[in-house]
DNA sequence: TCCTTGTCTAGATGGGTGTCGAAACAAGCT
DNA sequence: AGCTTGTTTCGACACCCATCTAGACAAGGA
């Protein structure tokens, strides 16, 4: 984060990091992408929390509206899975380098 | 993110995220990242805004309680500082490793 | 066709939050 | 002391959002 944002990038990334930043959507997405074979159904990550089918629903469309999710359909279970394009444009906001080293100072 | 996240981890981890989800949040932390010498006195950042200075001075204590900055009065100022640790540990809880390689496929 | 299971949409509600103006506090200057 | 400038707290308001129940849509099997 040498230079600083926009006005425009700013509300674009804090898109991704509102839905994010949210204990369930990042425990969904932490879910989805530690799930055997990258991907989870809906199924695999209700019983998960004691929230209701709808409000899990929910949470999936907004990070899938985000960019930080994908769904797809194969047969009755819809499967999503991590973009990870995504995760690493954010990241990369936060920590301009790898990771260790430095910024400003 | 290879193992799923724990209730409590996710709920520690989304409140720095939740910080950072918003547009002026954000890009308060940027200008601030940016700005020479690693800090900047609220006087350098409200003018970027066309906000309230109390509006600012509430982001700034949203980000300060979420442990992305820390401030220090030095005379009449008060200067904000980012703290790299804690985005660090949330850049990397998102890209587990530096940032180019891979996850869970 | 009907039923079952999985998933989403619609509408409602309670609590959270971004924003403001006004007032208070802090520090320095005259 | 009193004034000025920088910064925060207080109280209020409008809007957003997480959650629920009920109902709709999708796909497969009897």
């Amino acid at each position: 984060m040498r230079e600083p944002l926009t006005a425009e990038q700013s509300a674009d990334l804090a898109r991704v990091f509102k839905a994010i930043g949210e204990p369930v959507r990042l425990r969904l997405l932490s879910l989805i992408a530690s799930h055997a074979g990258g991907e989870a159904c809906v199924c695999d990550l209700t019983g998960a929390f004691d929230l209701s089918g709808p409000t899990i629903s929910h949470h999936l469309k907004v990070l899938r509206e985000a960019g930080v999710i994908e769904g797809e359909r194969r047969g009755t279970w819809i499967y999503y899975r991590v973009r990870l394009e995504t995760l690493r444009a954010v990241s990369s906001v936060l920590v301009p380098a790898g990771s260790a080293e430095v910024v400003s100072a």
